[in-house]
RNA sequence: GGCCCGUUCGUCUAAUGGUUAGGACACUGGUUUUUCACACCAGCAACAGGGGUUCGAUUCCCCUACGGGCUACCA
């Protein structure tokens, strides 16, 4: 069986789309999967609109997903160069090649060479969609190949770069679909093999249109910038048009590596909705190690103003949020009242449970002072705490409500928030009292 | 308009010529509970429509409708 080698060739003209992420992923798996090479080839022939940044943007957004590349405009490889900016000799020589046989000519009043096209069908297998049968009148027949004799348009650059870097399968977005009868023509007029093609249902945003930029965010770095992880991404881009045919939903790159194939892939578009993403975000923020998590929310905290001198003491805050946020970036809201200097600035009666009374509140909030006050500094565990707390409650014959309400209050300033216990013991004993008693006096 | 591609719960999807059409997310209700969340349990919800073929179609074929893509000297 002859190697398999597949290629996203993005366009560095804008940042990197999250339907050419998904390609990119797909093409990787599939290559990946089955020992092959995936290569990255930067398509700047338009030079109007290619810029360095985007290039920059678009790997960056590639190697954040945490996928690799065995050729690449970084990295080089057998192929290169991977720019097609720089590869313009073999244009050229196609170009010549394609005039000096008359399968090609240039436009008259202009230095537009077009390929001859005589009417005919094109028929080709897609791997996802079976058949597919292009008319050449569809396009009007002959078709522009380049601006001039060194300067190629996509069409001659893709099937001109896809031969000589050998790529056997070309995996890419629904938008190409009625592209490639005129790559293969354009194959049979240089002589060039015909690689399988596979073309990916597009993503759509709610409106069941193409994901675009105006409807939402298309840039995937943008998911980054917003707390994703990005192995949440992989796996729910994967599973977007793709599965692995039974009720797995949670997949790792290493197991999408192991069942991926094209069969699995929908025909139908499918939208990009980030209600599911979220969902799948919280279950692998939830797997997090305490120290990956600080890790990976360091950013995140630092850009919100936050010195994370202490971590053990912020990767014990973060934890007890880890399991209530949807992504990385509420993190920093989320831990404020961990702060040594919060202020504090809630309103006092809110202090009261709501079947209490203020008096039995400052009562309890004096109560509490004393009774973790005379706490072991040992002892004070989040378990410790609330074996010892809940068993005072009932020696004392108090309500659990009207005991913790305040107390949570009183460290959090929040109606909702983690368990008083795993805040207290987050907090340690002396910024715990420290804030019971400011309460106690706020109230009074 | 032309050409191409598509169409299973709201969304992502599974399965099948004969099933109570399955799962997940979302949603609703309940349990638990100091709040919220989590967890657990339960529930709601789909084969676009019409013709065929067939003993029997969601499944195969045709038509229609609807949706999307392309229709550049962008990629």
């Amino acid at each position: 069986m002859a190697k398999v080698r597949t290629r996203i060739a993005p366009s560095p003209s804008g940042p990197l789309h999250v339907g050419t992420a998904r390609a990119a992923l797909f093409s990787e798996l599939y290559s990946h999967g089955q020992g092959g090479k995936f290569i990255i080839r930067i398509e700047d022939t338009d030079q109007e609109r290619s810029k360095p940044e985007y290039e920059q943007a678009i790997l960056e957004g590639l190697k954040w997903l945490g996928l690799t590349w065995d050729e690449g405009p970084d990295i080089g490889g057998d192929f290169g160069p991977y720019r097609q900016s720089e590869r313009t000799e073999s244009y050229t020589a196609a170009l010549t090649k394609l005039l000096d046989n008359g399968t090609a000519y240039t436009e008259a009043g202009s230095e537009a060479i077009k390929l001859t096209v005589e009417p005919q069908e094109v028929t080709f297998n897609d791997l996802i969609r079976g058949e597919v049968t292009t008319h050449s009148d569809t396009w009007g027949g002959d078709f522009v190949i380049a601006r001039s004799a060194t300067d190629p348009v996509f069409h001659l650059a893709v099937v001109v770069d896809d031969a000589a870097m050998e790529i056997s399968h070309v995996i890419r977005g629904e938008d190409h679909l009625s592209n490639t009868a005129r790559h293969i023509l354009l194959q049979r007029a240089l002589g060039l093999p015909e690689p399988a093609y596979a073309h990916l249902p597009l993503l759509m945003d709610d409106q069941r249109r193409k994901l675009s930029k105006r409807a939402g965010d298309t840039d995937l770095l943008s998911y980054r910038d917003q707390g994703y992880l990005p192995e949440a991404m992989v796996n729910y881009l994967a599973l977007l048009g793709w599965s692995p045919k039974d009720d797995r939903e949670h997949l790792t790159h290493d197991e999408l590596l192991k069942v991926f194939s094209l069969a699995g892939v929908q025909k139908g578009g499918a939208i990009f909705s980030e209600e599911k993403l979220v969902a799948v975000n919280k279950a692998y923020l939830r797997e997090l190690s305490a120290s990956d998590l600080l890790a990976r929310a360091r950013n995140h905290l630092e850009a919100a103003g936050y010195t994370i001198d202490d971590e053990s003491y912020w990767s014990a805050a973060l934890q007890t949020e880890q399991e209530r946020v949807a992504t990385l970036a509420e993190l920093p809201a989320a831990v404020e009242f961990y702060k040594p200097d919060w202020p504090a600035d809630y309103e006092a009666p809110a202090l009261i449970w709501k079947k209490s009374t203020k008096e039995a509140t400052l009562d309890v909030l004096g109560k509490l002072v004393e009774f973790l006050s005379a706490v072991a500094e040992d002892s004070y565990t989040a378990e410790a705490l609330e074996q010892t707390l809940m068993q005072w409650i009932a020696d004392n014959q108090r309500d659990r409500g009207e005991t913790l309400w305040p107390m949570r209050y009183a460290l959090t300033g929040r109606e909702h928030s983690p368990g008083p216990f795993e805040v207290a013991a987050v907090l340690g004993r002396k910024l715990t009292v420290e804030r019971l008693t400011a309460a106690h006096a706020k109230l009074k």
